[in-house]
Order: C-alpha cells, then structure tokens, then sequence
DNA sequence: GCTGCGGAACGG
DNA sequence: CGTTCCGCAGCC
C-alpha cells in the first residue's frame, strides 16, 4: 500500500502573507490537484474557501497541521499561470496574495463559513433560570430558527457577546454551527414534455380528440405544445415562457399537467444572454486604417507591444476588430480592456454586431452567478463561445488558457488604476505582464496615449503607431477659446455661461443639432458658505467640505456616512448669512433650464445615475435625440459617439488646469482632446467651444491644434527635470490613526529609515489634499525611483523597513497603505 | 478577515 | 470592582 501522506499549499482569501499547509485525508489523496478550491478550517472555527497551490509531501515542522475539509472542484477553477499571475501581482503592488485572490475570483467562488446560534435540541424551557440576555437570545431563537453573531449583539444591545455565548453553550440552552453554503446556483426555467403515454400517435390522437371536444384552452395549449417542440419523437422540452407567448395560459397548463398529460422539469439556463444570431461583414478597412493595421502586425513580429495612437474618429475600432478576427481564426481567445465607464452598450452592440456569441461581457455590473457562468465558459474555452471577452479591468482574471492578444482600448484612462480595495493594480500595465506569461501581445490604443506608454514607445521598448486621418475624411473639430475675462467686462455673463458659448448653443439646437456641455469633477461640489467669515460647514469627521445635495435637501460628505441636515447659522462666526457656494453639474444643470426653458437638458454624472440602467437610459435618450443638450462629468467623453453632436462646450478648463497635480496638464489635454471629439457630425466638421480665463495658456493652444505630439514634448521635459513618471516611478505610503501626534512621529520614522536607503528619492512626510478621514488623520511620503531599479530589491528593503517599523510597539495602531504607480 | 486575550476605560 | 471596549497577535 502506497498511502502518500500529501499536504498542500494554499491561497487563504485573507489579507495574511503566506501561503498556509494543510494535510490532504487520504480518501482525497486522488483529487487533490493545484488549482482546485478547498475548503479549510481557519482559526478557531472558521471556515474559508482555498485554492491550492501546490500538492507535496513535505512535513510542516513548527506547528500542528489540520486537515482539509473538502474540495469543491473536479477540475482546476485556476490555471498555474493565473497562479503565477496573482503572485506576481502580489509582489509588485505589495499586497498579500490573499487579496490578489480575493479580487480574482467572483465571489460566488468563495465560500465562507457563517457562525450560527440555533438552540440546542435537547433544551427544555427552563426559563426561570434564565437571566434577562439570556432570555432575550431565547425568545428571538423561538420566532428565527437561527441568529447569527450581528443579530445577537443586535439584539442584546452590546458588541462583545463572546462570554454570554459562551456560557449558554456551556448550559446547553444553545449551539453553534459554521454553516457553509455556496451561493452559486444554476439558474433554471420551467419547461414540459409530453407524458411517456402519450408519446405515441395514437393515443396523442386520441387526447387531442377528446380535449378538442370539451376544453378547448387545454386543446390550444396542447397543440401550440406540439408545435413549438417540433420533434417526431417527442422528447424536445418546450419552456413555459414560449408557451405563454403564444397566449397559452398557465392554468391550462396546469390541468395538463395535473392529468399527466404534460410533464414539468426545471431545465438549467444560461443567465447570459445570447446575441442575435445573425453577424454583420465587417466593413472594410480605409487606406489608412489598412496602413495602420499592416504596421501593427509588422511591429508584433519585433515587439510584443504596441501603441496605436489614433486621433479621435480615426476608427481604431475597425482596426481591432480585424486583428481579433485574425486570432478568431488561429482559434485563440482575445481580452479587450476597456474603461469600465466606456462599457456601454454602444461598443459591445458594435462587436457582438461582427462576432455574435463569440464575445462575452464582463464588468461591474454583472452579478456575482453571471460572472462565475462566463468563468467556466472562458475555462472550458469553448470554440464556439466567448472567444472574446470584453471587459473591465476584472477582466484580466478570467481563466484564459490560449490567449493570442490583448487590446487595452483608451488606455490613458486613469479608471484603469484600482485604489480600493488593495491591491492597487493597473490594469494596462497588468495586462503586460499578462500577455508575457502566455506570450502573447498587447495592443495600447488612445487618442491620447498615457505619457508612461508614450515614453515607452519613443524609447523604442513598445512599437508605436499612427493614425492621423478620420474614417469618416471629416476634419477635427475647430477649437475655439472663449475669454471668460473679456466676457464679464462686458457683461456678457449668465452666472457661468458666456454669451458667446449660449449663442452657440441656441444655432445648434435651432438647426436640429444637439450639445454636450463638459464640466469636469473638480468643482463639482456645492458647499454651504459663511457670506460674513467664509467659513464653509465641514464634515465632523473627515478634513472636507460638506456637498449639498438637493435631492435630499441634507449636506454630505463624500468620505464618510457623515449626513447633516442644512444647517442653519454658521458654526464659527454665528451668523445666519448663508449661502450656497458652488459649480456642480446640478447647479449648472438648473440655470440652464432657466436660461432654456423649452429644451430638454439632462445630466449624467454619478449622482444622476446611481441606480444601474439610468446612464443607459440617459444615453439612449440623447441618441434617439430626445434630449437637446446633455451635462456631464468625465463621464461623456468616453466611448460615447452621438451622430448629431455638433457643439462641444467646456464650463471650465482653468479648475482642471490648475489642480496641484504635476499630471493635471496630461489629464487636462486628454479630457479636453476627448471631449472635443464628440463634436461632429459626418457630414460636417464640429465646433468646440473651451470657456477660459487664459485664452494664452500653451496647454490650451496645444489643445486647439490638436497637437498631442507637440504637447508631450514640452510637457515631458518637465517631468525629466523633476524626476517625475513616466522618467521615474512612484511609490506612495500613506500612514492613518487616530492620534495626530503619533502618525506624526511615526511617517518621520518611516521616512528617516526609506532616506536612509534610497537618499533624497524620499519626499516627506507631508499632508495630503484630504489630511483627516473618518477621524483618522493622514500622512503620505512619496518615493521616487529611477525606472531601472530593479523593483524585487526594491520591494525588499520596503519590507524590511515595514518589518522594522512594526517592531516599534507604539506604531502597531498605524494601518500603512502602499500605492505603487499611483494615479 | 476572525478570534480570544489582556489591559484600559467606564460607571455605580 | 465588575463590565464593556479596544488593540493586538496569530491563524497552517
């Protein structure tokens, strides 16, 4: 007998290290492969959804090791190279691997333990004996059969309920159960067949006879019955939906199944919504576009990497789509990343248009069963489905197995950087260590490239190229400035409209055209000033400007829960000179319905379209031309494209340019570059109009020429001569706690020890924007390293200092955050 | 992440 | 002085 004792190696989904060892049971020695998931016992009681990483027969030394509970999967849910993946990310954001899985995998897959208190079967009801909490627990466990530990501390009114608990397990009043369930579940549709007595001619003759004599409905749902199942042997299920379309009742159904005629089954479906089946020929490519198309393969034969900046309308839409379906028919499967925010509908119609079924969606506002059905689709890597997978940055952690490119659409795109929760990881730059571990290829495509892609492509490391020719031959938009001084001098102002932009305005929508009106997030608030001190209501919790918001009539801070009602006199100086101070889209959104009472005006920004289809909604109103002129944030200038935008107006380039941000100009030159390219219809050129205080600013000019190339240029030498990215890379800690004092003294002791390692690289301590939230003040140094330092070593002497930093007792309170290449 | 521990803080 | 709160270490 060659009973191998094995161990393995997992991923706990927790912010912990290092990977945990478990004894394998014997009875699961054969199943046991890398890759499945696992259940295990955590701690004192938990359970948790592992993945293994590794089955071996080493003996652990230091400590006793427990037994795997189960294991969940036949086959592996993960690839090794997802696995190498994940560590990789791990190592490089300087986040526990836990975490990496944890925002891998739909959450669906995990499966944790709940503790349960349920009473105990053999209690009888002794409830003299009971004290008042006890009593309590005791009654809410006779109306609910089972409480969890929230509900207790609910329900008793105090957090630390482990001693009452513990007590009433040990007077056998109750018990404790983990419950571990998977949430994952088939989603199924009721469907019929016919009885096995009647799958004969005869006596299907015979019945329809009968039931044609006496009830008619049944007869009706019968033979609607036969004709959707279409099957001479009878055996194709019909569902229930198809039925009640062709006005076949459920009752009659119901007596039909009653009298077993029909038989009901559930049948599993997919959640995922099949595309119509009929594909659209691609169009053919322009002489351009096939230009580029051609230099693109011929820089894969050199780099893995490509850029392809194309200015905007140029179609590099056409241009993937080609390229995907070269790979189609290599059979490999295709990732294309896009800006959460640019997943509308109008480019997954656009491909599903070309590909049909072979492309899947995956984003934000899939839920959790959907996103596990795309996974086992992707994991199967079923030829005749989601060969391409369209998606967020999540997207990446799909099981890809035979992956032949990756295409990062409007990779400039800040949304592609993930903040919370950690780890804090760039998708685009992801994806390249992705297309590495399947040697594969990355296209970067923009309008406005990243400077970091843009460097990397002038240094020769990516291949770079254009596309300066619009598909449709209609030139760029005509940029013009409006000189908000010169417009206040002579009165031509309507609170933050100029005449010049409202006179536009009002051709346009007179010629049947509809606007887009850009105003950018900053200055988005309305606040709650002091008219006599200035002072403007702050949140009690965090260093912030209290917003107002007119929906709910209260003041709220966007980093905590902190609500307040309006307040009524200022809180430093006593007055109740009051007023609302302020530039937010909604504000502006009320003048202009003052200022244009018969047109319809909408808004789209993250308050407008909290709830999950209002943005679709907005968007297809403003393309079925149902609404004159749209307001937004950031929000339109993506992967938006209306046919009967002419006009573009920008409210405020100087609040965007102004920003203490040494990426302000790039961020400022792309909104305003990608804005501008909503305007255009495709028979006539667009107009842009930018509202500025300084018509001379160089940025400004640049974005008038539509000249990135010339921008870059200047803007790059700035960050060479202050060794910022792309020229050097940035680290970012932040330091939180609740006492100013010691989050003091402790980012000194950080900083000291980093300096004494990487010298003057370190800035700081300093404050940041945002120096206090949810009662936790903030500090933040900022390292800076040369791009070529190798970045493991890096990563060592930075845990080091941590390590070093922790064993100071005091500082245990300080929670650090690391940020590698921060936005 | 959760848990159980020990010491601080709180209240009568 | 008892109870509750809070920070901390360890989890295989």
């Amino acid at each position: 007998m060659d009973r191998k004792t094995l161990f393995v190696d997992v991923i706990v989904p927790l912010p912990v290290k290092n990977l945990f060892t478990y004894r394998v049971p014997f009875e699961l020695n054969d199943f046991v492969k890398e890759g499945v998931r696992v259940i295990v016992p955590f701690g004192k009681s938990k359970l948790y959804t592992a993945i293994v990483v590794s089955v071996h027969e080493n003996v652990p030394q230091n400590y006793a090791v427990k037994f795997i509970e189960n294991i969940l999967d036949d086959s592996p849910i993960v690839h090794p190279i997802q696995i190498k993946f994940w560590q990789w990310m791990s190592l490089y954001y300087m986040s526990p691997i836990g975490e990496v899985m944890n925002v891998a995998l739909p959450s669906n897959f995990k499966l944790a333990s709940e503790t349960k208190i349920t009473l105990h079967p053999d209690y009888e009801d002794n409830l003299s004996l009971l004290n008042e909490r006890q009593y309590l627990i005791f009654e809410a466990l006779t109306v609910q059969e089972s409480l969890d530990l929230k509900e207790i501390s609910e329900i008793v009114g105090i957090k630390t309920i482990q001693p009452l608990i513990k007590e009433m397990i040990e007077w056998y009043i109750v018990q404790t159960l983990e419950e571990v369930k998977d949430k994952f579940q088939n989603k199924t549709e009721k469907a019929y067949i016919l009885h096995q007595n009647y799958q004969n001619e005869e006596s299907l003759s015979e019945i329809l006879d009968e039931l044609a004599q006496k009830h008619e409905k049944q007869f009706h749902a019968l033979l609607t019955f036969l004709k959707l199942q279409n099957d001479s042997r009878y055996l194709n299920p019909v569902f229930k939906k198809h039925l009640s379309k062709e006005e076949v009742s459920a009752s009659s159904l119901q007596t039909l199944e009653k009298r077993e005629i029909l038989i009901s089954e559930k049948i599993t479906v997919s959640r995922l919504k099949g595309h119509d089946k009929e594909t659209l020929a691609k169009k053919n490519l322009s002489t351009a576009q096939k230009k580029s198309f051609d230099e693109i393969k011929e820089a894969f034969n050199e780099k893995n990497i490509c850029l392809l900046h194309g200015i905007t309308g140029s179609g590099k839409t056409e241009i993937y789509v080609e390229l995907i379906e070269e790979q189609i028919k290599l059979g490999k499967q295709i990732l294309f990343l896009l800006p959460e925010i640019a997943l509308t509908t109008q480019l997954i119609e656009r491909l599903s248009l070309y590909f049909g079924d072979l492309v899947g969606v995956y984003h934000s506002k899939f839920n959790q069963n959907e996103r596990i059905e795309i996974w086992h689709n992707v994991l199967k890597n079923n030829p005749d489905k989601f060969r391409i997978i369209l998606g967020a940055r999540s997207s990446l952690f799909l099981p890809y197995q035979d992956l032949g490119l990756i295409i990062v659409d409007e990779e400039h795109e800040t949304s592609f950087k993930q903040y919370d929760p950690a780890p804090r990881y760039h998708a685009r730059d992801c994806a390249i260590v992705l297309a590495q571990l399947h040697k594969t290829k990355v296209l970067l495509g923009s309008a406005t490239p990243s400077f970091e892609s843009y460097y990397n492509a002038k240094q020769g490391k990516y291949a770079l190229v254009k596309l300066n020719e619009r598909y449709s031959q209609i030139e760029l938009p005509e940029i013009f400035l409006v000189d908000l001084k010169k417009e206040k001098e002579a009165d031509r102002m309507h609170s933050h409209f100029s005449k010049s932009l409202l006179d536009e305005v009002e051709i346009a929508i007179k010629d049947n055209e509809q606007v887009i009106l850009f105003q950018n997030r900053r200055g988005f608030t309305t606040v709650w000033a002091c008219e006599v001190c200035n002072n403007i209501a702050k949140c009690k919790n965090c260093d912030v400007s209290l917003t107002y918001h007119k929906q709910s009539n209260s003041l709220k801070c966007h980093y905590c829960s902190y609500v307040s009602p309006p307040i009524g006199s200022c809180s430093n100086c006593g007055s109740n000179r009051l007023r609302m101070l302020g530039f937010g889209t909604e504000k502006i959104e009320d003048e202009l319905r003052i200022i244009f009472p018969d047109y319809r005006i909408e808004r789209l920004d993250l308050d407008s379209t909290r709830n999950k289809y209002a943005y679709q909604q907005i968007i297809q109103d403003f393309e079925d031309q149902k609404i004159h002129i749209l307001i937004g944030t950031q929000m339109i200038s993506k992967g938006l494209d209306f046919d009967n935008v002419n006009l573009v107006g920008v409210l405020d380039a100087d609040g965007m340019m102004n920003r203490p941000d040494f990426r302000a100009y790039e961020r400022s030159f792309q909104l305003m570059t990608q804005v501008a390219g909503r305007a255009g219809r495709r028979n006539k050129r667009g107009k842009v109009l930018i509202q500025t205080q300084n018509t001379d600013h160089w940025v400004l000019k640049k974005v008038c020429e539509h000249d990135f190339i010339s921008f870059y240029d200047t803007e790059i030498t700035e960050r060479i001569n202050f060794f910022w990215p792309p020229y050097f890379k940035l680290i970012h800690f932040s330091f939180k706690t609740k006492d100013y004092y010691l989050l003091d003294k402790a980012s000194h002791f950080f900083a000291e020890q980093l300096k004494e390692v990487f010298k003057e690289r370190v800035l700081g301590p300093q404050v940041p924007l945002i120096s206090r939230i949810n009662n936790l003040f903030l500090k933040q140094v900022v390292l800076k390293l040369e791009k070529d330092v190798p970045i493991t070593k890096v990563r060592q002497k930075i845990d080091e200092i941590i390590e070093l930093f922790f064993s100071e007792p005091t500082f245990k309170s300080v929670q650090i955050a690391i940020d590698v290449d921060p936005n």
